[in-house]
DNA sequence: CGTACGTTTGATCTTTCTCAATAATGGTGG
DNA sequence: CCACCATTATTGAGAAAGATCAAACGTACG
């Protein structure tokens, strides 16, 4: 829950009161293995999940039963803020690996969010960049070829990672199949490995498993057309800046 | 303003107070001719604006110069609740016709959010619709081809519009043109312009000027793989339904 | 009445997909 | 520890959806 509430404290300044109020809310912490779904399609939730440790996905079908991912979420993430005011969930959230989650009653949290203005805040703040990555997420989708495509998931999840201090700038353990890079790309998985193959070819990246190590991180913006305005994260330069 | 606020009510109920603080919230009209930007990206937003009368789009360049259309604005809708909380605007925000809006300053509105737990919840509730169109918009632009995407953007328009009292189930006049409606589906104008073709073809619309009528709306939205779960609208029946 | 913008049409090209098959890799049970 | 199995990654060849380039046609409006 720490990951969580630094989190929070990170969108809006947090009373004591506020922070405790947090780690007091009733919760059940869980293991879930890879696979496992959080969230389904047209599911009535009745908990507010918090991401601990792991990865997940959210994601949505087509009739025809094709499959696009729409965000990654990280440690940290609340994955169903969504769910705290619409009854009804329009995507699903699978878990990438095993993973640690901690379950709020949707009443709890909804009553500290609505009773707590500066939590309300952050929490409404929190939402606003989630849908500033999608929106960024459509573009990619819709407006970048496939080398840039996937150059720039690549990009948005190292710095998201890197914002949390869950990886270095050097690279990162990517917690994804090259099936699923694909249908969060809008690809087919053959082009992805073909598209991964020229990347590390052309010295951009190198990777070992799924490892990516960033061999040429300027370049490889570059070619991403990456620019991490829209992630809204303050790098580490600016909060050592403000710091001062 | 009266089509804002009963935009919200539809979200969360209000209190006379509620209701009153809105309509007392200081404001400026303004009128604004197509093509006018609202914001544009990098912009630092003074004021939360409202869609009075008239449509907009919600749009982002990429650094090629390709433009990705994220979203259509209808009357009622707020252009701005990114800007409430986030400094710096990662979108643009555009007149597709001429307009009437009103401008709220931001801490007006941050106030009102904050204070009156009532309206904090409806404002929260509209951003995750958004969300949630979002959501579906990137499954249109990522996993369904040309035909279904055309088809599908028309009904999301269409009801989005009826559920607002603002069209009949009958058609509607599209206030794109179709440059516009490809770079809201990813597409070319010269395909985008190729598929409304052959879906006038098949009967399953007509169209005269931008007109667009529905002459199997049924079919239609198979083609287009729609289901209006996502746009988390009460229909009209179930507004009587829960009337009686 | 002419100019600018939007629409329509044709021909050709490219990116990415599909289908098919083989090679790694990791996990599991014996 | 090893053999086997299921996933995942890699490679090739051909096909197709949609892009690009080019140009003509409408239509609204100053």
């Amino acid at each position: 829950m720490q990951i969580f509430l630094q989190e929070l404290e990170a969108l809006a300044p947090l009373s004591v009161d506020d922070r405790l109020a947090i780690l007091q809310l009733p919760m059940r912490l869980r293991r879930l293995d890879a696979g496992a779904y959080i969230v389904r399609e047209g599911d009535v939730p009745k908990h507010c999940v918090i991401l601990i440790d792991g990865f997940a996905i959210r994601q949505k079908l087509t009739g025809q039963g094709a499959r696009q991912i729409l965000a990654l979420c990280i440690p940290g993430d609340a994955i169903d803020f969504q769910n705290m005011f619409l009854d009804i969930s329009d995507h699903a959230v699978q878990m990438l690996t095993r993973s640690i989650v901690a379950e709020v009653p949707r009443e709890a949290f909804q009553e500290i969010v609505m009773t707590r203005p500066a939590i309300g805040a952050a929490v409404i703040h929190s939402t606003l960049i989630e849908s500033s990555i999608l929106r960024e997420w459509v573009v990619n989708v819709g407006r970048r070829n496939a080398r840039a495509r996937i150059a720039h998931i690549l990009c948005e999840f190292a710095v998201r990672l890197e914002a949390r201090g869950l990886a270095s700038g050097e690279g990162f353990e990517l917690p994804m199949t090259q099936e699923q890079l694909a249908d969060a790309t809008s690809l087919t998985p053959i082009h992805v490995n073909r598209v991964l193959k020229t990347l590390q070819a052309e010295g951009l990246i190198s990777r070992q498993r799924r490892r990516i190590e960033f061999d040429d991180w300027r370049a490889l913006q570059e070619v991403a057309d990456f620019n991490r305005r829209y992630l809204h994260v303050t790098s580490e330069d600016e909060v050592v800046a403000a710091a001062l």
